[in-house]
DNA sequence: AATATTACCGACCGGACGGTAACAAAAGAT
DNA sequence: ATCTTTTGTTACCGTCCGGTCGGTAATATT
């Protein structure tokens, strides 16, 4: 699973084939017929597998009492670090390539996903730390900063991995405008 | 080839067939490669017609005197406005798909887009209207805010095509944070 | 010893796709 | 009116891929 994670991030999931995958664990395609019932199957559970991969390294560091601002960006952190680790397949899966079902339960951990970087938000907008029009948008943004990591060329940035998160925190909480 | 463009976007590069373009246009696929050598020469055509457009839009409103924070925000600006008619192919084109000669060329179109925008980040930092740590990864950044919008449902956001843009803007400029 | 179950394989099918060869119809130039 | 160039077309090829079928070792159950 983690092996077809990974390839499905590096090759995206058209071009991986079930040959592929199969060579990687070192059997063949029938003998994946056997745990799985479609290349479909498998992407989903990569997706379910990066949700609850995101949803336990999330845990480990929240904390309820912070002000939104600090749980933003304990939220972004969480996310680009996974990103990282070619961990998040929704992010590589076109909607466009599943089965109805398959879209729908691909769209409910998006969904899930955006649900709590949206409550963040509003956590912080209540609390005073944060200032924004629309949340959606908002959200929407930092998801796009974040995904699309995936586009850049490896290494075509040299830089430690977390200062990228910490970056795109402080433009996000701070903008890079001056007064 | 304004057909392929929006076919490409709709339906991403690979699973647009050429038997699917030449239908747009009413006529065969050998047709096609009357006029074309090959598929990933529709691929560069599309990126190369995006591009122009876009300096086309941008050189009608762009003003060399303005500081760098209004050329941010013109650039931003015309970005969206040309994503939303379907017309960067750019973004849609994975590279993975491309051969080497095809790669070096859209990366060269790629590379000439970041390093406009790297000038007018430069140019605010210097005329003390922006202010921030790497450009590349602000450029990074903006890229991938406006980029992934190709991802978005269509319609999921009931909400003006210019407010996006505006409210992209605000977050990147003056952030979200309150102090 | 007899019977299931688990986990796997070689060989194959049907369809789609990029690309090509050979040939036909417009259309302008002479 | 004929020739040539442009622009199409029909029919086909090779390859790749998701998925299936029949069969087989090995392990567990009774």
């Amino acid at each position: 699973m983690a092996i077809a994670s990974t390839m499905f991030r590096e090759r995206g999931y058209d071009r991986t084939s079930l040959d592929d995958i199969a060579a990687g664990l070192s059997i063949t395609k029938p003998s994946l017929y056997y745990h799985f019932a479609s290349k479909e199957e498998i992407l989903l559970e990569c997706i379910a597998r990066g949700y609850i991969l995101f949803q336990q390294k999330i845990a480990d560091r929240d904390d309820i009492r912070l002000p939104g601002r600090e749980r933003v960006r304990i939220f972004i952190e969480c996310y680009v670090d996974l990103l990282q680790d070619n961990v998040l397949s929704m992010i590589v899966a076109d909607e466009r390539v599943m089965s109805d079902a398959g879209k729908a339960k691909s769209r409910n951990y998006k969904r899930m996903l955006n649900r709590d970087l949206l409550d963040r938000l509003e956590v912080g907008r209540k609390d005073g730390s944060l200032a924004f029009d629309d949340a959606r948008i908002i959200s929407f943004g930092i998801f796009g900063m974040v995904n699309w990591m995936t586009h850049w060329q490896s290494g075509a940035l040299q830089i430690a991995p977390g200062a990228v998160s910490d970056q795109f925190v402080a433009m996000i909480l701070d903008g890079i405008g001056k007064p």
